[in-house]
DNA sequence: CCGGTATATTGACGTTTGTCGATGTAGTGA
DNA sequence: TCACTACATCGACAAACGTCAATATACCGG
């Protein structure tokens, strides 16, 4: 779990990337960058969208085949799509006329830390 | 810590108090579910309240220590307080004029599972 | 009972969000 | 070139949200 013993408290260094919520008090800005990483999540469409990636075989959805079960519009899906890119959540890769996506996995773990 | 203790008692229903992301596709009453808990982590206010409740000591935080540091009005800090509450992701617990605010590990634990 | 304090609720406001239809853009194959 | 498909963007709309001042509620010490 602990990739090195990095963990010193005493450096400022921008540590938003392991603030933990339940060590130590969160600055405003460890706050402003987690809440937008979880304001991604508060939706169910896109924890579903996310899910679906996630699960996908070989890691990578296409979102043509993310509109029908999500049961939303193709424009809201693209929307949701967009809204977890930009949190760093997914990744976008451009095939042909095809667009995979691709769970992040480290900002998901970030996420998942700042809850332990 | 009891094993189980009885604070969730509420109408959460059993299938969704596991579901995990990155193993199986949420369906949409899991998804519903897991939106409400992110949502309330999704202001970083309210993240920051969260972060100094559970960092009190004794575990425990009085409302009127918590105006000031997250320097929103009385309010506006109460209105959090209650998202939070709601959410199941502190309790509450009145004594005398103040109100004590303490972090129900279980459900955050239930949200970072999720993402597991 | 009265004044002071702690907290919750109400009402209002500007902003953000989720959604869709319409439209734009770009790759594919005939 | 043309039609078809996949996806993004735009414009509009209602609903939800964050915020505060004002007010209400509840407790406590005199």
């Amino acid at each position: 779990m602990s990739k090195k013993g990095k963990l010193m408290a005493g450096k400022r260094s921008t540590a938003t990337c392991c603030a933990r919520l339940r060590e130590t008090a969160l600055n405003q800005a460890a706050a402003s960058e987690l809440a937008t990483g979880f304001a991604a999540l508060a939706d169910p469409a896109r924890l579903r969208l996310l899910s679906l990636i996630a699960t996908a075989p070989a890691g990578e959805a296409c979102a043509c085949d993310l509109v029908t079960p999500i049961g939303k519009s193709q424009p809201t899906v693209s929307h949701h799509l967009k809204v977890l890119t930009d949190a760093g959540l997914i990744h976008r890769e451009k095939r042909g006329v095809w667009a995979w996506y691709r769970a992040n996995t480290n900002r998901i773990e970030e996420l998942r830390t700042a809850l332990g």
